[in-house]
Parts: C-alpha cells; structure tokens; sequence
DNA sequence: ATTAGCACTCAAAGAGATAGAGTGCTAACA
DNA sequence: TGTTAGCACTCTATCTCTTTGAGTGCTAAT
C-alpha cells in the first residue's frame, strides 16, 4: 500500500474535521462537503486503506473514522499548513505591552494566563532555572535588633530573600561590613561555581572578625542551594479542559487535575524531545501526540512545548495541554508568538540595561 | 407544632446518616439500625412533623428524606456534638513543626494544604493584611550601575521588592545616603498612615540633593499602595470536591473550580459573619450553610471560616468549602485547631522575638 | 478506476416492564 | 392517647427489547 496525494489530502480533510467537530468521520460527510469530485464509495476505499496504513481508526464498525496518534503524526510532520496569525489574533497579545517593568515572576505568571486565554488549552510555564545565574549582589539588611534580611540578587533579575535571627551583640555597623565582605567575595560568581570550598574560604575570610555570624553564612549558603534547585511551574486555564468532551466525565478531569497538581509530572512533560524522539523538531518547539506521552494520564492528550530564551541562552519552557484533537496549527502558532514576545521582554529586561 | 427532645435526637440521626451516606434517610432505616426502641412508623410520623417545619425535605414522594439548610442550621446551632480531635488525627497535624523559620507566604500555604488534606475539603486562606502593619525599614540597594532594589519590610515580616531603573549619573554613595534618608522618614509609620502628604514631606526633604531620584520615590509610593492593598489568597485541595456525589457532573465540577479562580468572590465568602446573619458566631468560626451564602455557585455548599491572629491582632482569615452535607464536628475542630496553630506559629515569629 | 446499490453492523435513543425502597393512611392495640 | 402492623400507592432506577440511523464493506455495473 502506497500512500499518494489524494490519500494525503483525503487524511488531511478528515483530521481537519475531525478537530473541528470531535465526531468520527464518515465517507459520506467527505464527499459532500469537501469537493474532491469523488463519491463516498470512493473515499470509503480510501479510508479503508488509510486504516489499513494505520492513519486511522474506527471506534466501531458502523462508527465513522477518527484519526489514530500516527495519523495526527503525519499531519503535524507534513500535512498541515501553518497558521498565520490574523490581524484580530494578534490584538489579543495587546496586553502583552503593560508587562513592562515587572518581576519576572509576574511576567512568566502573565504569559501563562494570556497563553491559556488564546488558545483555551491548559497552558504550563516553567520559572527560569537559575543555575547559570550569576550574583549581582547580596546584602544583609538589619531590620531590628535581633534579626536581618538576606538578599540575594542574581543576572536574571530574581532574587531570594529570607529573615535570620542575628546572634545577641551585633550591632548594625557590623552588619553592614559583613554585607561588604559576603557582596565583595560571591559578587559575579555563577550559582554553580558557588560551592562548599567557596564557602569555606568565606568562612576563613570572617575568622577575624565574625565568629559572631557563622550561622548567618550556613543560612546563606542555604537559600543559594535553594535557588539553585528552584524551578516553579506555573499552569493556568486548568478548567479550560473540561470544555471538551474528550474530559466529559469527572473522573477524568479529576485525574487531570491532580495531575496538574503534581508538579514533577508536569515539569517531566514540558522536557524537550530528544534527537530519538518522534516529537523531535529543532525549531525547539517539540510536539508530543497521545502515546508518545510517558504519563498515563497523558495518553490521550497531547502537549505542545516551546523554550523561551535570554539572549540566545535557554531559560526556561512553555506549554499547553490539549486532547490529541487539538487545533495543532493555529496553537503552534500561538505558542510561537508568546515565546518570541517572551524573548523579546525578557531580553529588553536583562541584556539591554547591563 | 413543637419540637420536643425526640424530635430532636431523631434529625440529629438522620443528619448524621445523611452526612455518611449522602442518599436520603428512610424510617425504617433509623428504626433498625439506631435504637430508639419505635417502630419505623412512628419514626414516619415524626418524619412527616419534621419535614412540616421546614427542618427536612423529600427529593420526591418515594424517596427518603434528606435535611434542609434550616435543618443543618438548627443541627450546627445545638444539636451536634463537639469533635474532640483523636490521637491519630492529631498525629496528622504534625507536618506544622517543621514550618519554623520560614517565611510567612511559605507558612499559609503549607498550612492551607494541610488543611485541605485533614478535611479532605477546599482550603481556603487569606494572606495578612497588611494595611495596618508598621514599615520596619526600607532600604534601596544598588544592584548594577543602572538599577536598584526597593525593599519594604514591614513588623508583620513580609518584605516587598521591586527593581527599578536608575537615572543615569547617580552612584552607589548616593544611593546609600537617600536610602538613609528614606529610612530615616518611613521608619515605624503604619501603611495606612502614609498618606500623600507624608511623601510629599520627603519630596521637600530631598529637594537640597536628590531631585534625580524623583522617579525613584514615585515607585516607592506606588509599591507601598500596593502593599497596601495586596491580600493574597490561597486554594488548595480543589480537586477534592471533586470526590462527593454533589459534585458529579462536569458542569458543576467546572463552575465550582471556576469560583476557586476568581479571587474577589473567594475572598467575599472568607468574610466573617456579623451579628444580623443566622451564621454568626462569636467565637470567629462562621458557618454558612447552603443559600445562606451569597454566591450563586455556593447555594449547596457550607462554607467554615475562622479567624487566625497574631496576639489580639485579627491577621486573616481561613475555611474550607464542601457540600452542605458536610462534617460540621470534625471541620469546626480542624479549622479550630489550624488556627490556634497558626497563631501560635505567627506569635513566635512576629511578637516574642521582638 | 469509479460509482451505485444493497446487505449488514452497531451504538444510541426510546419504550415498556419490573423491582424495590419508601411513604401515608387506616385500623388495631396497649 | 401514643404506638404499631399492614397495605395500597408512588416514584425512581434498572433492565430488556425495539427501533432508528449512520456508516461500512462488498459486488456488480459503468
């Protein structure tokens, strides 16, 4: 069996309907109001062949043909056309612009929202990993007598803070040279060079002076472990989902919503596909269909991926959750819009002001 | 009609079955497994009373009854029994020790999962207000040649930070001296006190040296109202709902979790009783059953709320959201318990160590 | 190669029929 | 006078049976 042009227009049609309609596909509906000049009979032949070839599935005999994971496969590799994003569309992203001079936080926290709200899928957003950011500074800031804040300010702009208890008997002023010494000693080093023996050399450096503060460095030293490892995920439009009848019962958003939940799963499905992989596109946008899903819970389901960068350094990923029947197109296109729009924000923030 | 003691010992039975079951009560069901020594006749003509003073309702002829919100009413007002909390729940609670030295957004939020997963309802936790928390210091500092940070703490430990832009020729001695110069100003003022003529004050103060740092100080101003105004609120556990039959349909399942998103209406049903409302009760604990509450979605729901402190000090707010066939003993001591936990945790934190 | 035609399949929707839980009422009883 | 046994009645939930209609696969004609 030789898969050839009509055939590929005759899958195409039926998975464009498909998504349009969450109906199984019949002869009949193709031949009508498509124009391909064929009669159902015909197309009938051709459907059977494509299921056959494995492109499509039949829930039941008498059932129309819906499309199987290798059919949505196909159409994303080579079949689709790509979206443009129209002139409305784009009006859309309007919000976009008062972004501006917020925390980064904020900005990740806002393009999951407008992510979920354009595409009415479940959109995932992961904060940028901050191993590779280097300190800005860090300050110790005395609040009272008997306690201070650790500020940590790191390249990307994020920053960790955290109150300590000071020992009794340090006053301000010694405070204050600490801060000198820790901003002067950790200032421009990357998270990952800081290590043990870095901080051990800090420690050396304090003898002199500032036995009196040594559980303020073991704090420190914490909070830089806690950054190093911190990744928040951010989802919005969890309910979107329930919209379609894929997730018609509430065992299965219920699944899904702790799924969401679970923020290791989640953080799994928004990996970029590998070299290996079937999803694997180097335009870092990796589309996973249905079982090509390692989770369950997302065997029906596909996720869309995109990175998002500072400058031409990855910083993170963004996604959405949709079922298989998903709008794939004009989502990637969307997608596509918000990580460049991400991009653009994020390097205006911290490259351009260095 | 009046009610009289057997009245009343049989609706307490039938809400306690009800509450296990969700299904309607029958009389013969009460007659055979509680032992009022009647038959289920009889238990059938009291029924009928009940039903006739509003206290229980019929979902139609044939079926058993089930109670009315005025029957959970009269139930939660004096029929119920106090829960005493058992070793092993207890037990449960245990996870509290290890909040410690943690920041207080980390501690609402831990303690709203804990919450939700003791009761197995909807949590629901306001964040501090912070209107009337006293600035503690304020510091900017200097992050790169062109930027700084603002940082705001307040006595109630929560800090906000907010980068801005700096004008261009102004060094980091200068920073440090208008820093001084804020402190100095805002220091032990209460959010609600700075008013715009306070920062007017300062605006003339500066005039001698900082005028390039005007923008800077509109940023200030601009943050403490946001502070000002900011009560954060926390969901967990929504999923949960999800569990009982009342929520069985995705229709229902979607508003409820729709409700949960939307923070201005999740904060109206956190706002205690006052003394008119049927749910008022002196001790901070509200209960609002079925259409006591305001909100369309919540007409089958109770919501519990309680206060939490900080010394005599009402700090915020915290509930659960179930069906009205909800286990009011054992929320109400749950709720009870968390709070006098929370408070505990937040006195150590922000009183004692003062 | 395409198509008309037809027999066949199967899920979904509708129509009874049945079972069972529960009620209300009446009459008998202590 | 309060309690109870008994019975007719009601109503839902469930099961089975039938019908409907969409869709297929195959065959024979074009």
């Amino acid at each position: 069996m030789d898969m050839n042009e009509r055939k590929r227009k005759i899958l195409h049609s039926i998975i464009d309907e498909y998504i349009k309609s969450a109906e199984p596909i019949g002869s009949r509906h193709i031949a009508k109001n498509l124009d391909f000049g064929l009669s159902s009979a015909t197309i009938r032949n051709e459907m059977a062949d494509l299921e056959e070839m494995g492109y499509l599935e039949q829930p039941h005999t008498s059932a129309g043909r819906i499309p199987s994971d290798k059919g949505y496969r196909l159409y994303v590799d080579s079949l689709m056309n790509d979206y443009e994003l129209t002139v409305s569309d784009l009006s859309d992203f309007g919000g976009v612009l008062e972004w501006k001079m917020g925390q980064i936080d904020k900005i990740i926290k806002r393009a999951s929202v407008l992510l979920s709200e354009l595409t009415h899928y479940t959109a995932v957003l992961t904060t940028p990993e901050m191993r590779r950011g280097a300190i800005k500074t860090v300050e110790l800031v005395p609040v009272d007598s008997a306690s201070a804040l650790i500020i940590l300010v790191t390249n990307e702009g994020v920053m960790k803070h955290k109150r300590v208890l000071l020992p009794a008997g340090v006053d301000g002023e010694f405070v204050h040279s600490f801060s000198n010494l820790l901003r002067e000693k950790l200032s421009g080093s990357t998270l990952e060079e800081i290590s043990a023996a870095k901080i051990s050399e800090i420690r050396r450096a304090m003898q002199a002076h500032f036995e009196l503060l040594f559980p303020v460095l073991d704090f420190i030293a914490e909070i830089i472990d806690d950054v190093r490892a911190e990744t928040e995920i951010f989802t919005s439009g969890a309910t979107n989902i329930l919209n379609y009848p894929e997730f018609n019962d509430v065992h299965r958003a219920k699944e899904f919503l702790e799924f969401l939940d679970n923020k290791e799963a989640v953080a799994e499905i928004l990996q970029p596909a590998t070299g290996q992989e079937a999803g694997f596109s180097d335009g870092g946008i990796t589309v996973r269909i249905g079982k090509e899903n390692k989770q369950d819970i997302m065997q029906k389901s596909s996720v869309i991926t995109a990175n998002y960068y500072v400058g031409d350094q990855v910083m993170g990923r963004l996604g959405i959750i949709g079922p298989t029947r998903m709008d794939y197109p004009k989502t990637i296109a969307k997608i596509k819009q918000i990580s460049a729009m991400l991009n653009r924000l994020l390097y205006d923030l911290y490259i351009e002001e260095e």
